[in-house]
DNA sequence: GCCCGGGACGAAAATATCTTTCATTTCGTG
DNA sequence: CACGAAATGAAAGATATTTTCGTCCCGGGC
């Protein structure tokens, strides 16, 4: 299977992605790192204030911002919208959003001498935070394709390293348990060996919160150059290890602190993707995998001791 | 131009009145009756279909409506918006908040024949729930002693096997970044064997959801009898892994279903203490951590490829 | 029955707003 | 230090919105 040439603009293809409603948020963090600067200041000023801008014309918004109509135009553009006029009406429906009760809540960063209580709460917070993000940025119908490339995988490969290893994993473990040949590789070595082994019916998937692991990003091409179908889970829609995906999952990140990198808490969106993943697999494999899962539960029992306390 | 069709009501002012965000059907139902026939037809249209009209120009609902667009003006007027432009706004935000409205729907198992989107919706939702129960009922005096026990530890060894496993490697990876002594084992007999080396001032942690997995528990138990702080992270707090831990620290269980055990939930709950875990010892150690934190993003940043897709 | 005033209504001009184009500037690179 | 590519903004061009103004319709008085 060839794949021809990705156009310049437009990230791998502008239109089939609707624009957000509540999920521009996380995506203007999504996207905000492959920003130029003036877009960035927009983006900014957006997130930070959307009944503000959404009240604000394509002038006003530019001056404010202290840059261009073009700009504007710009990073409305790379949000996912037409251009500015669709970007203010998300922004209307976010701000009345806001407005109603699902208050965003501008949390702090963690503080090196916040008490343990509030460590908890951000916490929880950030991560629900990242959940909610995730999901409404999650693209369906590249969703719904992996799933189906899944489900009629003769094998599946998996690759993650660091952090990410341990999704991979999870989601391994969560497909051999439905009777899925799926298999994990954090070695780099050893995953680009196995990825010459992949052919057309064969699913890989990256996971790689930056995008630019080159240790994930080599076994995703050689399996794409072997025909496999390929997904990427990341963080960054348009970041090198797309170049080789089929399927594109984005993920959303919390803001990042110096307590809280990152490559730290990108793990929590990942999973949810990984979960997805999974029960749509489930679901469309119902008949085989409802009894895969009750024998993988079944032959745990004995492992586990009687659920009483005390002797 | 001296007498606009606003003075029909009352409020003789020019325009105190705010445009309404949510007010806007009462509004129409208000006023109705004080229009003009093709003005009832265009607040009809508003009314019925808040999204699909935000969606029009003027001239496009002026179509709809069968009318002009100086008459869309004037009911947006009627209506009290400056013009057919904020009407739309509002229009948007109505239909933004009609859509989150729908949202609780989501309180059902997740069922075989589900659409997709529904599943993402749905996940999102239980791990979300998971996560604040997590913190709601997480006993942070239990959590700074377990803080206090790692920040001076001279080792750290974590037990999880299964899904668990990853959790407790989650764990490890995480101390390690910021220079603690940790290991994670899932290999139980390794697990035992090392824990006989543990001593007090060690700390020894267990996670397992059920509480009562023996290859982790037994492990732990060796760690408690050798005098290491034990603790054990579960979702049962009166199962038998906590006869031997000196801290518990409980996590909460989504509702589970056949597709989604809660085995493989679990790990939600479980991240968030391990994440609280890990952000309290930074804290608590930040002059060794923040620099520990920094060397090991450097550390990796070779590893990744120029940030922009390109060619 | 016919004429007249007054408001409703829409066509089109006028204006505001958004989009595109293109020349200039800026920045990284060899 | 020059080169080229990307970023940026000014202004032209295209749309959308608002205003203007004339027509049409309705009901009442002669």
């Amino acid at each position: 299977m060839t794949h021809d040439v990705k156009e310049i603009f437009g990230s791998g293809g502008a239109s089939p992605a609707p624009p957000a409603p509540a999920a521009l948020a996380a995506k203007v963090r999504t996207l905000a790192p492959s920003m130029t600067r003036s877009m960035q200041r927009v983006a900014e000023a957006v997130a930070a204030d959307p009944a503000g801008c959404a009240a604000l014309t394509v002038t006003g918004l530019a001056e404010l911002t202290g840059t261009s109509e073009a700009t504007v135009v710009r990073t409305a553009r790379l949000l996912g919208y037409p251009g500015y006029r669709d970007l203010r009406l998300a922004l209307a429906g976010l701000a009345a959003q806001q407005q109603s009760g699902r208050a965003p809540a501008i949390t702090t960063d963690i503080a090196v001498d916040d008490p343990i209580a509030d460590v908890v709460a951000k916490l929880a917070y950030d991560e629900q935070q990242t959940l909610a993000d995730t999901a409404a940025g999650l693209d369906t119908v590249q969703l719904a394709a992996a799933v189906t490339a899944l489900a009629g995988a003769r094998r599946t490969d998996v690759y993650g390293v660091g952090a990410s290893g341990l999704v991979a994993q999870d989601l391994t473990q969560k497909l051999l348990r439905i009777g899925l040949m799926a298999h994990a590789h954090s070695d780099p070595h050893l995953a680009v060996t196995n990825a010459v082994q992949l052919r057309s019916g064969d699913v890989a998937i990256a996971i790689t919160h930056s995008g630019t692991t080159g240790d994930v990003i080599e076994p995703l091409r050689v399996a794409f150059e072997h025909g496999a179908t390929t997904v990427a889970v990341t963080g960054r829609p348009d970041s090198p290890v797309t170049q080789y995906a089929d399927h594109v999952l984005t993920t959303s990140t919390a803001r990042e602190s110096e307590l809280r990198p990152a490559a730290m808490s990108s793990r929590t969106g990942q999973l949810l993707v990984v979960d997805c993943l999974f029960v749509g697999v489930a679901q469309r494999t119902y008949d085989a995998a409802a009894p895969a899962l009750s024998a993988s539960y079944e032959a745990l029992a004995h492992r586990h001791r009687a659920t009483r306390k005390g002797p």
